[in-house]
DNA sequence: GAACCCCTAGACAGGTCTGTCTGTTCCGGC
DNA sequence: GCCGGAACAGACAGACCTGTCTAGGGGTTC
């Protein structure tokens, strides 16, 4: 088994957290399922703060490549390639277990800004929002950053939509909306 | 007093709940800030959850009113009034002890769709659509429903924006996406 | 003045939480 | 065969949690 202690500890706190939030996944739970002892746990990280900051910066890395890789598969044409996003939304939306933006939970439980928890959501949205900009600036639009921002917008609210409402058909209109601002946005150069 | 002391306790908790989360805030200490006997909690409510669904509810009528009243304060003009949406938002960024919606948080501490607190913060969510959607019929556009749903994406998307990573400006860009696409809508009839 | 009702104050039960500590067992490298 | 590091198992401390219970205080209304 390659996978080391650590890592089954990262994954199946990643897994309890999404389930049942932060506060309410205790660390005895996640021992339990992760078939570890307290101790080892203790050994790798000082508090349980740091188990929560790790699963973060795991699903960071891990999060942004899924997304990126399926844009990326999905088209070539930077328009579709942006559109695509929200093709691969809907399916996240529909997987079993969906429970919303883990980093958007984090922050709702973690409300202090200063807090470092609260920091990793911030930092995570800065960096998908980075990605999406290095898309639009390949298509002929005068601002980049505003469509940038704009589908970066839509995106949040059709995921914190499909999270409290229920998901279905959320994606799809979010993708009609940013067809028309790309096109609005297109009309320049 | 015109105040009773539920209204004492549901202010109050209401309060806590916003700066801290609804986990993270312990009956006792809603009781030490209320003044209130913790005999007195139980003679109203039930269970602690019977209170998180009293200041969500009390919310969830006070906040629809301040928003309507807001933005019809603002302008009979339909296309203006939607658009003055974004502008109450951006107040609400700016206030002191902003902390994203409680409905939001609610859903994410509380994830199971079944549990009554997150179906009271879906029925929120719906109920506000109800009013943005009259707004929108009474503008000439091919499809309410679907401008509807793009401005309460835009507006969702702005204020977990504005929570997770800072409230500067997040409005005004989304205003501005919002009329890009009233204005495309418009293009119909 | 007495019955009534809401409230206060705080002890208490029973459970859960994080984090520490002790002692044992397993396993790879020498 | 033996040594050292890592993991196991689980008791434990100390704090906090919700919700119950008891005992009494202070108005208001008959």
């Amino acid at each position: 088994m390659a996978e080391s202690r650590k890592d089954q500890l990262i994954e199946t706190a990643f897994r309890l957290f999404q389930a049942d939030g932060y506060r309410s996944t205790g660390i005895n739970r996640i021992l339990d399922e992760a078939g570890v002892a307290k101790q080892t746990l203790y050994n790798h990280f000082r508090t349980k703060d740091e188990l929560i900051l790790a699963a973060l910066e795991r699903w960071d890395r891990d999060s942004r490549q899924w997304l990126v890789d399926a844009m990326e598969a999905r088209s070539d044409d930077p328009r579709e390639r942006l559109l695509a996003l929200f093709d691969v939304l809907d399916e996240w939306f529909a997987s079993a277990g969906f429970r919303g933006c883990l980093f958007v939970n984090a922050a709702a439980e973690f409300g202090d800004p200063e807090d470092p928890i609260h920091q990793a959501a911030a930092d995570h949205k800065q960096e998908f929002r980075e990605y999406l900009l290095a898309q639009a600036r390949r298509l002929e639009v005068d601002d980049p950053e505003a469509l940038t921002e704009h589908i970066a917008l839509l995106m949040e609210g059709a995921i914190v939509t499909a999270q409290v409402g229920g998901a279905t058909g959320v994606a799809g209109r979010a993708r009609a909306a940013a067809e028309t601002l790309i096109s609005a946005a297109g009309s320049a150069v």
